[in-house]
RNA sequence: GUGAGUGUAGCUCAAGGGCAGAGCACUGGUCUGUGGCUCCAGGGGUUGGGGGUUCGAAACCCCUCACUCACCCCA
């Protein structure tokens, strides 16, 4: 027999890490709930071809990277690989689409690529995302990226990036389009082989291109920013003065090409140079034809989703991840004796009645296991309940901290509760301090 | 999908052809119902797996698997 481990990609997490993880997810959702998004469930997986429809046939992620399977009925279905589509398949199923107001809706949880791992990089990997559903305007596109600012300023995370860019909209991308593919076809010689072929099939991601080569190709190449339209100039216009006037700095990269198709409008994302080689750890923009695509009213809609395990990798560079408390659990509680043990257990059931944690130690009579023990599962106090004590009817309680040994009648338990109450919430204080 | 690096005790790592080791962790004792510190002792390994070279392989060669990082791509 050979063990089983985790599945490539998959990172596993042990304490203390899972309660970091999910501080982390819960300071996100605090943010986004200050900034009005209603918080929805998606399911895990959907039908496949959600995906290939709203992604793009032509994106990495739909050609080679979907989990795919197909249920007993022979229906074919996705692990979902990103949330934004899933969400607006929701939102259009239940009707939460008014055209002419602002729906604001959020989600939480792993999405499933099937690539080669690296740092900052998973096959199942966490998200927290948003998305403005309606009439979308440039202070939308703004407020989305306040909320990340806010989360990125509560997190201290260390050298972050904002990139922008504005990739216009149906009437002024066909046009830069065509110029670019222009260009690129008279600069075939300087092109690495794949953007040979991405000239054909998706010219602007050539933008993104880093192969060296190409390079000099790219910086010559027509900006999308010169090919705007009226109203994509003065929509593009008024997220950068909106940003200058909250004081957010930003960088304008017109050859920010994101790697999903459906994006228009403004697009950005947040990088840092504290992570690998995979350093963005936010991401989003503006979708105005997607909706409708998948048979929605035809409105805009704007999001973006945050890479949870790469921002928990910058909160720990910078120190703001939750810290690992030294006591995780209140009491433990040792029975000396075969008699102690109902008593024991009983009283474990009070107290955590009155909402402190405790464990038996149930494995032992020794007395030196059993503060072992207790230190093990993090408790502050020991109680120790044996023949002399339940003779007088009381049980031991050891501050493990202070090596403090008070006894307390077994009943009633006011006492007892009320002292390892007043420890817990002055041990809570010296944290805050 | 491609490339490079690394796989030795639960963890971090030594040993670079000649007896497989240390620190931490674990168990017991010192200390019979009072932990953390000290000191002493102990358990733990087919050196990722398979094959080859050799009198002899953890080490050298081949294959394979896994992990890590990078390309690609992206959160």
């Amino acid at each position: 027999m050979i063990v089983i481990n985790a599945p490539r990609g998959i990172k596993d997490r042990i304490p203390p890490e899972e309660d970091q993880f999910l501080a982390l997810v819960s300071i996100a959702e605090k943010h986004l709930g200050q900034a009005g998004f209603k918080k929805v469930g998606l399911p895990i997986f959907e039908s496949a071809s959600l995906f290939t429809r709203s992604i793009g046939v032509e994106t990495d992620i739909v050609e080679k990277e979907m989990y795919l399977f197909e249920d007993k009925g022979g229906e074919r279905f996705a692990l979902r690989p990103e949330g934004t589509a899933s969400l607006l398949r929701l939102a259009i199923q239940h009707h939460l689409i008014e055209p002419a107001r602002i729906t604001r809706l959020s989600y939480q949880g792993p999405m499933f690529r099937h690539e080669r791992p690296q740092a900052g990089r998973l096959r199942q990997f966490h998200q927290v995302g948003a998305e403005i559903l309606g009439t979308i305007t440039p202070q939308d596109n703004i407020d989305l990226l306040v909320v990340i600012d806010s989360i990125s300023r509560e997190l201290k995370l260390p050298g972050t990036t904002l990139f922008i860019n504005n990739m216009g909209c149906s009437r002024c991308r066909p046009v830069f389009r065509k110029a670019l593919v222009e260009y690129l076809e008279t600069h075939q010689s300087g092109l690495c082989t794949t953007c040979k072929k991405r000239t054909e099939t998706n010219p602007l991601r050539v933008l993104d291109c880093k192969v060296e080569q190409c390079q000099p190709v790219i910086e010559r190449a027509p900006s999308i920013i010169d090919f705007l339209c009226e109203s994509s100039r003065l929509h593009h216009e008024a997220v950068c003065s909106g940003l200058r006037s909250l004081s957010i700095p930003f960088t304008v990269n017109p050859r920010l090409v994101r790697g999903l198709d459906y994006y228009t409008e403004t697009t950005f994302e947040f990088v840092s140079d504290a992570l690998g080689s995979q350093s963005t750890w936010a991401a989003g923009g503006q979708y105005d034809g997607l909706i409708g695509q998948l048979e929605g009213p035809d409105v805009p809609g704007a999001g973006f989703a945050i890479g949870v395990e790469r921002l928990a990798l910058l909160a720990e560079k910078a120190g703001t991840l939750m810290p690992a408390h030294s006591h995780t659990q209140d009491i433990s509680i040792l029975p000396l004796g075969e008699l102690a043990v109902p008593i024991v257990q009983s009283l474990i059931r009070e107290i955590r009645n009155e909402g402190i944690s405790a464990t038996g130690i149930f494995g032992t009579t020794k007395i030196k296991q059993g503060f072992k023990q207790a230190e093990r599962d993090g408790s502050r106090f020991l109680l120790i309940l044996g023949e002399d004590e339940m003779a007088r009817r009381e049980i031991v309680v050891k501050d493990l901290l202070t090596g403090e040994q008070t006894p307390f009648p077994l009943s009633p338990l006011a006492g007892l509760i009320g002292y390892i109450r007043s420890v817990r919430s002055q041990e809570k204080i010296s944290q805050l301090s």
